[in-house]
DNA sequence: TCTTGATTAAAACGAACGTTTGAATTAAGT
DNA sequence: ACTTAATTCAAACGTTCGTTTTAATCAAGA
């Protein structure tokens, strides 16, 4: 039973997604994250035989949720729609607001979250970069033909551009918030999540439809 | 004379460069960059006295050139301009331009250090943080600045949002660019400068002028 | 040529790491 | 109450890490 998962296990992930995501894969210790957690060292591998096991269960944990809850939202615009192209705005609403709201979520992953997927794509270990390649396919074929049918003057090639540009900015946003907030002194803060999403969303939407 | 650096701080600038970038920082031992280098594993303590030196010394021997050339070329638009304000594409392509001619020359960075900038935004460590948010503060000001002056029916608020937007875009295209090459399945490559070029600064820029 | 300071080299230091072991403890079925 | 499997625990394993030490080597100036 996967919902009944095992006191010692959740306290090790929960622990392990904590500690992480502020010090990094290699600069956080099993002895750090079992400390955290207030269980034995071995429990680590006793349930998760090794670290980098450890490592990947703690990412798969969030992200299926999540890109599963993306993918949904598109469905359910694109049910609404019926049959006609989902305005370039609620394909990225689809796409941005799972993420904008994990941040309050902190049983969620919350921010941590985000600073894990950061640091998958910039710590390029050997054994996450085909996770979550694997992970997110899904994901992006799904919001690329989206686009592509919303867009119809991009080109393929162009429409994959643009798709990452979209998300460069968003991502980018939301995992380093922390540079938004030194560069406005303070003045700009991710707090309210209807305002950060109306913002990215308008910004997205224009560079999306700009002329080629 | 900073000129004629010693040889052997050189090559082991160099192999750390290439090492964390592909590695990451804990994961990169001295051990590793020092026979990378051909040099003696004390020639680090030596010339650099710790591994923490080091990895400040490899990212400022790149920061600030970067960031003084993107000055640089703000200062010959605004110059160019002749006191009215530097169109949008211009101050984009200032801030973007420097970034992405330095992919094409891996004899000052490539794209490692484009690699080491996204690693130093996802790993937290406790020196990065400061040292980043020094070096980039005088071309975050300067830019916010110019993009004000384009654009002045943005509040200095929104302005703030859409400049980390466009940063983000940018950034994370570059930065992360094997997501864009697997997403489209190899079709579209950061391969020429100006393609790249004429493409996000389209895009943030069609955001950067979007209605409020 | 001798001397002085700078650099390189080999070896070792203690500390921290992931992992393993084997016994102690707990929980549940009969 | 006894048995059996699952889990926890303390301790240790061997390895690798950053750093230090001490001696050897080099490069010039007197």
């Amino acid at each position: 039973m996967p919902e009944s998962i095992h006191a010692t296990k959740l306290a090790i992930l929960n622990a392990t997604e904590r500690l992480v995501a502020a010090k990094g894969f290699e600069a956080t210790s099993l002895r750090a994250i079992t400390a955290a957690a207030k269980v034995n060292l071995a429990a680590v591998n006793y349930h998760f035989s090794t670290k980098d096991a450890l490592i990947v269960a703690m990412l798969n944990r969030r992200m299926k949720p999540l890109n599963e809850t993306r993918i949904a939202m598109l469905d359910r615009f694109e049910e609404e729609a019926g049959g006609k192209p989902v305005a370039v705005e609620k394909i990225l609403e689809a796409l941005f607001r799972p993420v904008v709201e994990l941040i309050a979520r902190p049983a969620k992953g919350g921010r941590n979250f985000l600073r894990l997927l950061a640091l998958c794509l910039a710590e390029p270990g050997d054994f996450l970069q085909p996770l979550i390649e694997k992970e997110f396919a899904e994901k992006n074929r799904r919001f690329h033909l989206a686009l592509r049918r919303s867009l119809p003057q991009l080109s393929e090639v162009e429409a994959h551009w643009r798709l990452h540009f979209a998300h460069g900015a968003f991502f980018h946003s939301v995992a380093h918030s922390q540079v938004l907030e030194y560069c406005s002194a303070g003045r700009c803060r991710l707090t309210n999540v209807e305002t950060v999403l109306r913002r990215i969303i308008k910004f997205c939407a224009a560079g999306l439809r700009t002329s080629a």
